[in-house]
DNA sequence: GCTCGCGTCGAACGTCTGTTTGAACGCGAA
DNA sequence: TTCGCGTTCAAACAGACGTTCGACGCGAGC
């Protein structure tokens, strides 16, 4: 725990208000495991131990403190993804295949998310976004687009010979199963295999993602 | 529409309270339109044309009425889905395919929910039940289970030589797939693909989606 | 014709919500 | 020491919320 707030945008400030920090961390905390409108203001600065005006006057309102939390992890995750495609790309003169162009977009929220990894809460906070996400919020999602093009583009230049169209509702597919990694669905999934299905081992899980899309894309 | 309410389940009396009814009607408009958080009992009873106090009367609290439709709606899209299921097994003598059984979990939700359908805001609320809902209806749908369940083993029979685990997976990644068909997702789709994806043609995305499926399947 | 019960009504209740206020505090600079 | 500024604090605000209350209308049964 290296001080996520400050990690990565470069802050004016070196040294934040710690109040801050505590208060977008407990937000982040318990907006991934409750939902937005589950959570009170009241909460958030009870659980970091901060005065409840507190959150209005770092941040402008409980809105914004989302939305910034929001904005912050989104960035950082498809900046993890656009890295990890580019490096597909190096390694293959351009045109990575499919299979490296669905793991520059699955691993990041896989590895991420996975039990004991710093950034599970992030990801089930962005998880949680795409579903009760403001419309503002949305709007971002929709920017996100320029995003997805990267990935569709190369998609597309994998797979000359699949229509456009083809390719652009197999790459919606695929989003699918990403998105649906929630705690709530491996839940189910656990209970409904009698729990032989761990959820834990990330690169096996990675891998079989991997061999299902991959196959699903080749169809 | 044909009186949505008590067209299903037997109810005591056959000439329900109109009241009730538009009241059931409206919010579950509503709630598929606005979520579950966003609509109050207030914008419920104004919409249906009804006073304030029917829908406590009517259903004892706001809950209550929210957990009355996700049943009913729920058990009617699973037995549509157990028929689907039941009449491919006799279609292939107890033993259907992977894409017959797959045929049966998507096109109950995909043909209800294309557009201009009657039960198109009943499919979008589900949809939005499976990820706002309460705990109460999480436990409902974990007895879901017991429905998965006969796919699962219908999948386990026409793959005996895949491991459980295999199908396990295999199916979350399918179930991922169908709970993706929100209206946000498909505009974004829609938005990315520069309009070239039609989401009218719903015997199209079922064997987009049952080609993809399918594949990954036979990975 | 009277009464009983169901359904509907307007009005109010208590609670929880996000936000605002103005005073107090801590601390470095003058 | 004094000033000024950024931060924190307890307290209160106004509104929205789900729910409850008592009265009223009205058709059925005795």
């Amino acid at each position: 725990m290296t001080d996520p707030l400050t990690q990565d945008p470069p802050e004016t400030e070196e040294a934040q208000a710690a109040t801050k920090q505590a208060v977008f961390n407990a937000a982040e905390r318990l907006f991934a495991l409750h939902g937005f409108q589950n959570v009170s203001v009241r909460d958030i600065t009870a659980e970091a131990g901060v005065n409840l005006a507190s959150v209005n006057y770092h941040f402008g309102s409980k809105d914004a403190l989302l939305f910034e939390i929001f904005r912050r992890r989104t960035s950082e995750l498809n900046r993890e993804r656009a890295r990890m495609l580019h490096e597909a790309g190096a390694r293959h003169g351009g045109k990575p295949p499919v299979r490296d162009i669905l793991e520059a977009y699955f691993a990041p929220p896989l590895r991420w998310g996975s039990p004991d990894h710093d950034r599970r809460i992030s990801v089930q906070f962005i998880i949680r976004a795409r579903s009760e996400g403001n419309a503002e919020m949305r709007e971002v999602l929709r920017n996100d687009v320029s995003h997805l093009e990267r990935f569709a583009n190369a998609l597309m230049a994998a797979r000359p010979d699949l229509p456009k169209e083809d390719v652009y509702w197999r790459l919606h597919f695929v989003l699918g199963m990403v998105h649906n990694n929630r705690f709530a669905e491996f839940d189910r999934l656990h209970h409904l295999s009698g729990g032989i299905t761990r959820e834990g081992d990330v690169d096996a899980l990675l891998k079989r993602m991997l061999d299902f899309a991959e196959a699903g894309f080749s169809a």
